[in-house]
RNA sequence: GCCUCCGUGGCGGAAUCGGCAGACGCGCACGGCUUAGGACCGUGUGGGGAAACUCGUGCAGGUUCAAAUCCUGCCGGAGGCACCA
């Protein structure tokens, strides 16, 4: 009988449903014991947004690394649930709908059967019962009362705001969604919009989702990059005076500074072109005009103009107006530029161009001072070179000096003639002078200074210096320094801000009283000294969630006219009556009383359902085509009763997915109603989306893999939720995911997979061709799995190969029903290689290094065909076992084979005998000067006096060993000896 | 620019703790079986050398009896962030 794969495959496929072997009784599993071996084990894959003509390879690849864990947790004796849905609402489903001139809601269908169809192809242990789907009535029903609570607990709030759109996806974007200025989905360059659009208030979790990164056991990189999402940062803010012409104190400008200790070196103020005062200052700013020419421009940019040419800064200076140092006094010019943003800090800078690549370049432009106040810590060329803490003029004179002129056709070195010297010194002497800049940047012995014509000088070495210089940078390598990166730090031939300013922490010098000091000291020293206060900045921003889109769950909140009169009556009513508290509370929730107008669907009245609406191509007018919807907008208020209008934007595709593993054990069950707090103070009842007692048994999950793009996408927003669920006691966890692997990406031949270059794999085409099985061991035998791999069709045939080898083995052993072991010492060598191979299957599907599990079970065919009849039935089914997670069809298969009851995938995982591993002799490697001269085999536990013994005569080492006497013998017990001669 | 990860045969990769570099597979070469082979089986396969041996894990150094592995600097690649003060 051949190996046929797409008969036993459908054949085990069809089974598997019928017999349920892949649906855990979810109520009466047993309390999860956390760590080692949970019982309940909840096993998640990302699921899938049927977004194109079927299933990805990169999705087969991640799901079978996911299930192959799954199933070796099953095999350990675990209740495994792992269920599968799909994705299906949100931008990506309906522009593919948009692309073939389908409605995404019939589109929907088809791609459901289809990727189902797929799904239940690849051999996964799926609960099919379980299944959800994003777009179901009966899931974003749940989606919107997720939203309603977000909103009447003052979670969810609505504002104008500059915000990202895609000029081609006709929506907004949250933050996360834009990627290098780009949008996530199509690429299209994103522009910024003034909307009014409705926000989740993730910032009020930075501090937790920050540091709850230590609790969680995920891939290191995606902690890493939620982190620098996040982006904490501890300063100051500082005040800084403004002041007119007259000298008349007129406002302050508040600034957010990592670095106080460097506020003697401000040299001038910028403010956002977006920033309040400006408006404020109008009448006292003399070139008004042009400063509201930069403000419109500026705010026309799109995110990559004004971050892309980086060098060029732009700018202008508020004139009449100016900002006083509160350290030293000094009067400063204060600029507009855009390279400040009004969305970060306090929207305002202080610039310290001399420790600050921006503040630099914008000085050079602009032709501001440079004062440096932070000196390097160490500086072994300058003290080796000088052999003293500062430069001297003579010392200067000595070396010998020449210049850099900066020319037309770029820079060309000219020697100092001896007379020029004489203006060098005079130049060196007037140290800050105005007009004039010369400075000992960081330690390098470079020089730059402006005339007053405003051109630059650079002051280097001659190159009779540079000679010298270069021996002397040779005793300075294997001190750290190699000879290039000395010379590279001396004497680079540009002369841009990075060679010349440095931006790390010193000490303080041109600071008056704090001179001395070290940076982190003097950093509160000199808050403390202005008047500052301490503070933390994170640069994550709230969750923009509307879309004006059509394919997702309608936003679930109404506008009315009358409730927002009634509201701001109220509120001024509250303001003019101290205390008068808790009326309006009563009539109005959170949400409602901070965005006067706005009032939640009750939750008896959700889903508001998506009507099904012919034209759905979104409009670009900044509103959702169901604006354009009277039978759906016009509602009557919840609240009042009075004519009121329907909110017509959908919420983010990543709302959906931010929970859909809350949902999926609790399919089928009852929700559980549990008691809250409302914002009042006042208990209520109420039915949450998921039964309390399936929950608690089988989350958080247990495992989940994924891809690492949703680091700081559904990974964040997910956690973002969780968290707040825990907060309202609808979890007893806070954390979703108890550990979290990226799986690595799949290439073709060598290059990203798309459909422009062709080279895209369809899953179905190999699982056609080679079976599922092959597919999967194929996938996971490429590279790690958490590195991903290049799949290349020539290497499927060496795992076909393999599995038909596996078949051969078995179809002819089985043949052979007398199993007496012919060869005794055979058969023992033959037991150690398998209890070997238990021991490293184990541990690498342990820590999914399925790759090498895959290679290890490949050697052991190999010794089982080199000696078939010395292989046990009991080895035989050892081999099946560990082969199962990869290779689930045929092991079942020639299980049955084997006559054994019930599917192989229930059966228990293999242990190892430690005592079997173990073996009587080893080969010593025998070093001489820790080169490998040679091998003996000896007993295990050998003493070093019998291993040396050995060694010396050995005959093959005695004339290497003989006679001479050693210095010293290394000995590694059960490894090597070296000899040191 | 900053952060993170990674550089090993013709290719994918292995070496999990600093202890035999190149497991396993692909490809290739030779041989067998075959009417035939893009099927299957066997043997070989990092470079140099007839061999003893020697060189060899991106490059240059360092630590060590011993380095692919640790340290320093450079070069190259991938990913993340990107005017975040």
């Amino acid at each position: 009988m051949r190996y046929n794969p797409k008969a036993i495959e459908a054949k085990w496929q069809k089974r598997w449903l019928e017999t349920k072997t892949y649906e855990p009784k979810l109520k009466s599993a047993k309390k999860p014991v956390r760590q080692a071996h949970a019982k309940p084990f909840y096993n998640l894959m990302m699921f899938p947004y049927p977004s194109a003509e079927g299933l990805h390879v990169g999705n087969v690849y991640a799901f079978t690394g996911s299930d192959i864990y799954g199933r070796f947790q099953r095999m350990r004796g675990n209740d495994v649930f792992e269920p599968i849905g799909l994705d299906g609402f949100g931008i990506h489903s309906e522009n593919y709908a948009l692309k073939i001139g389908k409605h995404p809601a019939k589109q929907a269908k088809v791609s459901e059967k289809n990727f189902y169809r797929q799904l239940s192809q690849i051999g996964n242990g799926f609960a099919w019962r379980e299944h959800l789907e994003t777009y179901d009535p009966d899931y974003y029903k749940w989606t919107q009362w997720i939203f309603v609570q977000m909103f009447k607990k003052g979670l969810a709030y609505r504002k104008k705001a500059k915000v990202n759109w895609c000029p081609s996806c006709l929506t907004v974007l949250a933050d996360e969604q834009v990627i290098q200025g780009r949008c996530e989905r199509c690429e299209t360059e994103v522009v910024k919009r003034d909307l009014e659009q409705w926000f989740f208030k993730i910032t009020d979790y930075a501090e937790r989702l920050l540091e709850n990164l230590k609790t969680i056991d995920w891939s290191p990189k995606v902690k890493i990059a939620q982190a620098a999402w996040i982006g904490k940062s501890e300063g100051a803010e500082l005040e800084f005076p403004v002041v007119t012409s007259d000298k008349r104190q007129e406002t302050s400008i508040k600034v957010f500074t990592t670095r106080p200790d460097t506020l003697f070196g401000a040299t001038y103020m910028v403010l956002a072109p977006e920033h309040p005062l400006i408006e404020n200052l109008k009448l006292k700013i003399k070139n008004w005009e042009e400063v509201e020419d930069y403000i419109k421009k500026s705010a026309k940019k799109s995110e990559i103009e004004r971050t892309a040419e980086t060098k060029e800064k732009t700018g202008v200076e508020l004139e009449g107006v100016k900002a006083v140092n509160p350290a030293n006094q000094e009067e400063i010019p204060v600029f507009i530029a855009d390279y400040v943003l009004a969305s970060y800090g306090t929207g305002a800078i202080m610039a310290v161009p001399a420790h600050d690549q921006r503040d630099f370049a914008f000085a050079q432009k602009f032709n501001l001072s440079v004062w440096r106040v932070i000196r390097k810590k160490e500086a072994p060329i300058k003290s080796y070179l000088m052999g003293a803490k500062d430069v001297s003029d003579k010392e200067l004179a000595t070396l010998g000096i020449s210049i850099i002129k900066k020319t037309s056709d770029g820079d060309r070195k000219i020697i100092v003639p001896k007379t020029k010297l004489s203006e060098y010194e005079n130049l060196v002497s007037k140290k800050m002078t105005p007009g004039f800049w010369n400075e000992y940047i960081g330690e390098e012995a470079v020089f730059i200074f402006k005339h007053k014509d405003g051109s630059l000088e650079r002051l280097t070495l001659t190159p009779e210096t540079e000679k010298r210089i270069d021996k002397l940078a040779a005793d300075f390598v294997g001190e750290g320094w190699s000879k290039s990166s000395v010379w590279k730090w001396l004497a680079e031939n540009d002369w841009y801000a990075d060679l010349i300013i440095h931006t790390d922490p010193g000490f303080l010098e041109n600071s008056g009283k704090f001179d001395g000091l070290e940076s982190e000291e003097a950093k509160w020293e000199i808050t403390k000294f202005v008047g500052g206060e301490k503070k933390t900045q994170y640069r994550l921003r709230d969750w923009l969630i509307s879309r004006q889109r059509y394919w997702g769950p309608p936003i679930p909140l109404v506008f009315c006219e009358n409730c927002a009169d009634k509201v701001r009556n109220q509120e001024s009513r509250l303001r003019r009556s101290f205390g008068g508290q808790a009326g309006i509370r009563n009539i109005f929730n959170k949400g409602e009383l901070e965005n006067p107008g706005w009032i939640a669907v009750p939750e008896k009245d959700l889903p508001v359902k998506l009507p099904f609406v012919k034209n759905f191509r979104p409009t670009g007018t900044g509103q959702s085509p169901l604006a354009s919807v009277k039978s759906f907008y016009e509602t009557k208020c919840p609240k009042c009763g009075k004519t009121a209008r329907r909110e017509t934007d959908v919420s983010d595709t990543f709302l959906d997915s931010a929970w859909y593993y809350l949902r999926y054990p609790s399919i089928g069950m009852k929700n559980s109603k549990i008691k809250i707090k409302n914002d009042n103070g006042k208990y209520k009842i109420v039915e949450i989306p998921w039964s309390s007692e399936v929950t608690k048994k089988w989350l958080p999950v247990e495992m989940y893999i994924g891809g690492a793009e949703h680091s700081v996408l559904h990974l964040l927003y997910s956690r973002f939720l969780t968290m707040v669920f825990h907060d309202w006691g609808l979890l007893d966890f806070g954390e979703p995911f108890t550990t979290f692997r990226a799986h690595g990406l799949v290439i073709k031949d060598g290059a990203k997979m798309s459909k422009s270059k062709g080279n895209i794999v369809n899953p179905d085409d190999y699982i056609k061709a080679y079976g599922a099985d092959a597919l999967r061991l194929y996938l996971m035998f490429m590279g790690p799995f958490q590195d991903g791999g290049d799949f290349r069709d020539s290497g499927i045939a060496g795992l076909t190969r393999f599995l038909n080898r596996v078949w051969k083995f078995f179809s002819e052993k089985s043949k052979v029903k007398n199993q007496k072991l012919k060869i005794q010492a055979e058969s023992q060598n033959l037991e150690r290689i398998l209890h070997r191979t238990v021991k490293k299957v184990t541990a690498d599907i342990e820590s999914l290094r399925y790759n090498t599990a895959i290679s290890s079970l490949m050697m052991l065919l190999n010794e089982f065909e080199a000696a078939p009849d010395a292989v046990s039935l009991e080895g035989q089914k050892i081999f099946l076992k560990l082969l199962a997670p990869f290779a689930p069809h045929m092991t079942e298969e020639l299980w049955s084979h084997l006559k054994e009851k019930g599917s192989i995938h229930k059966s228990a995982w293999p242990v190892f005998d430690p005592r079997l591993i173990r073996e009587e002799t080893f080969e010593l490697v025998v070093q001489v000067n820790g080169k490998m001269r040679g091998k003996i085999l000896l007993p295990q536990g050998v003493s070093q006096a019998d291993a040396e013994k050995a060694a010396k005569t050995d005959p093959r080492l005695r004339s290497m060993l003989g006679g001479i006497a050693t210095r010293k013998v290394i000995f590694v017990p059960g490894r090597l000896i070296n000899f040191v001669i």
